[in-house]
RNA sequence: GGCGCAUUCGUCUAGGGGUUUAGGACACCUCCCUCUCAAGGAGGAGAUCACCGGUUCGAAUCCGGUAUGCGCUACCA
């Protein structure tokens, strides 16, 4: 019988929560409910100096957004709490005190400035940055000394100095490191509070987590861990490191390449029904051709053995595309649901609040197909709600029309409309359909020109249909509007 | 500088020795549909599988080197 799969997202709160992160979460996620396992919120807060007031109730709404949701953690609780870090602080002191007395750690006196010092010179002459041991074999007295000096030491890792610590990543194989290319890292900062490495190694033993997930970049600092499994006694869990979200430019995607928050994402109108599947296929595929999948097939399908090892550049194109396709796929009440919200901030402030559902209602179908994100919603279906049309009267005049054209074309137009009685798609098309013959026009060029008068675009759904939801009065009178502009012109 | 990893159309990817004239998707172009825009349909263009050598009857696929890129190299995660 194999172990139960346990997995944990550990974000640090140190600011919004990034797609890269996100997708980790996602994999995770993926993994846990694919298997029948557990998904984890573990905090890691354990840098009191980047901490972000606000960044735990953030990372939560965003996995909530897009249905992640944990089985132990934060709100929900769990056999094994607490879920934030600075709530375990002892447990980590605890290893730090076990190591320290069995050998393995120590404690280290030397001031931020003097490895800053260490640091620049050892880039100056070239050589591998990294502690130069100092404090690793102090005597008695020494310490003595630096503590009756009243310095607060951290503790770190007596890394052995010869040897080699290999892994098997289930994304990259076999990685190996030599011992001697890794320095004696902290594991208690002199804050009290652990480094990622200690808490990290602690925590994802005393919570049974059978995969680590994380990014490319954790690659390097593994051996630590195994170290510190080793040294603790512990048994380490699988590893399975991700390659990263890159920008356009190929370097790990960051805020000047464009959004990062996945809320960000949430404002600017996109699905999170989108999210998901778009996060998961960058780096994951299930084949050759499948590119949307809906959360049930992707827990069905999804497995560790897929994820690839290359790097992917975030493709704005593509995700605009799928959200298309999700909005399309969206039922008419499902999308006036979600779009109601971005008419509300959308529109401009002179038309009246809260909106009409029921017009609304009418107004959605013909713009559903053409938006690829919500925020476009506003824009688009503007002209339905706002009283005065603003846009330029030459516009009235359709290719191949002169002033005079058109006039006699919405003239006769309005003449025809207005014993139209049930203004209906149909009815509509009935009589302006002949009326472009009737008038030696194209049927571009009146219904092009109806189009303007009517909604003051060039570009809008379809002519009838809008009409028809516009009703009778309103066209009427955006027609005799029009009418008035050209003769000023 | 050291260590680690990667490299298939512009982008995301499939493909893991012969079935590949390297497949799909986004974007792009053409055409069809059509009252504009979308959506949809049909086509097209786009990759000497980073490069060089080797193994093999045969390599995108295996091996070595080179180049380039990325990541790590904190009392940050």
């Amino acid at each position: 019988m194999t172990k139960p799969v346990r997995v944990r997202f550990a974000p640090s709160p140190t600011g919004y929560p990034h797609v890269g992160n996100i997708r980790t979460a996602l994999f995770d996620w993926l993994l846990a409910r694919h298997a029948g396992g557990s998904f984890i919120l573990r905090v890691e807060d354990t840098d009191v100096a980047r901490r972000v007031e606000g960044a735990v109730e953030a990372i939560m709404d965003g996995l909530k957004w897009l249905g992640l949701d944990w089985d132990e953690g934060p709100e929900v609780g769990g056999n094994y709490g607490p879920y934030f870090q600075s709530q375990r602080l002892e447990l980590y002191r605890d290893a730090a005190r076990r190591l320290v007395s069995q050998g393995d750690a120590y404690y280290c006196y030397c001031s931020p400035q003097r490895l800053e010092e260490m640091r620049a010179e050892q880039v100056r002459q070239k050589q591998p940055p990294g502690y130069d041991r100092r404090c690793r074999n102090l005597t008695e007295l020494e310490r003595a000394q630096k503590e009756a000096e009243g310095i607060t030491p951290v503790v770190r890792f007596k890394t052995p100095l010869e040897g080699q610590t290999r892994f098997n990543d289930l994304i990259w194989g076999e990685v190996v490191f030599e011992h001697n290319t890794i320095d004696d890292f902290v594991l208690l900062k002199s804050d009290g509070y652990p480094t990622y490495h200690l808490a990290n190694v602690v925590d994802d033993s005393a919570m049974k987590i059978s995969h680590v997930i994380r990014a490319e970049e954790w690659i390097s600092s593994t051996p630590r861990h195994l170290l510190l499994y080793q040294a603790l006694g512990f048994e380490p869990p699988q590893f399975v490191h991700h390659p990263m979200i890159l920008g356009p430019d190929r370097s790990k995607l960051s805020k000047r390449h464009g959004a990062v928050s996945i809320l960000e994402y949430r404002e600017q109108g996109y699905l999170p029904e989108t999210m998901v599947n778009f996060l998961a296929l960058l780096g994951w595929s299930l084949d050759d051709k499948t590119e949307i999948l809906s959360r049930k097939e992707l827990t069905d399908n999804f497995s560790l053995e897929r994820i690839g090892r290359t790097g992917a550049i975030f493709d704005w194109n593509k995700l605009s595309w799928m959200n298309g396709v999700y909005i399309r796929r969206l039922s008419l009440e499902d999308f006036t649901q979600r779009a109601l919200p971005f008419l509300e901030k959308g529109l401009p402030s002179s038309v009246k609040r809260p909106l009409s559902i029921d017009y609304t209602r009418q107004i959605m179908p013909l713009i559903q197909e053409r938006v690829r994100t919500l925020t476009e919603v506003a824009g688009l279906t503007e002209f339905f709600f706002i009283d005065g049309l603003d846009y330029d009267s030459s516009l009235l005049i359709v290719k191949k029309m002169n002033q005079e054209s058109a006039v006699k074309a919405l003239e006769v137009s309005k003449q025809k409309l207005v014993p139209v009685e049930a203004f209906d798609t149909g009815s509509l098309e009935a009589v302006l359909r002949p009326l472009a013959v009737e008038l030696g026009l194209k049927a571009g060029q009146l219904f092009g020109s109806l189009r303007v008068a009517v909604t003051g675009r060039t570009v809008a759904p379809p002519l009838f249909e809008t009409m028809s939801v516009l009703g009778k009065e309103r066209c009427l009178e955006r027609v005799e509007s029009a009418l008035g502009r050209l003769r000023s012109l």
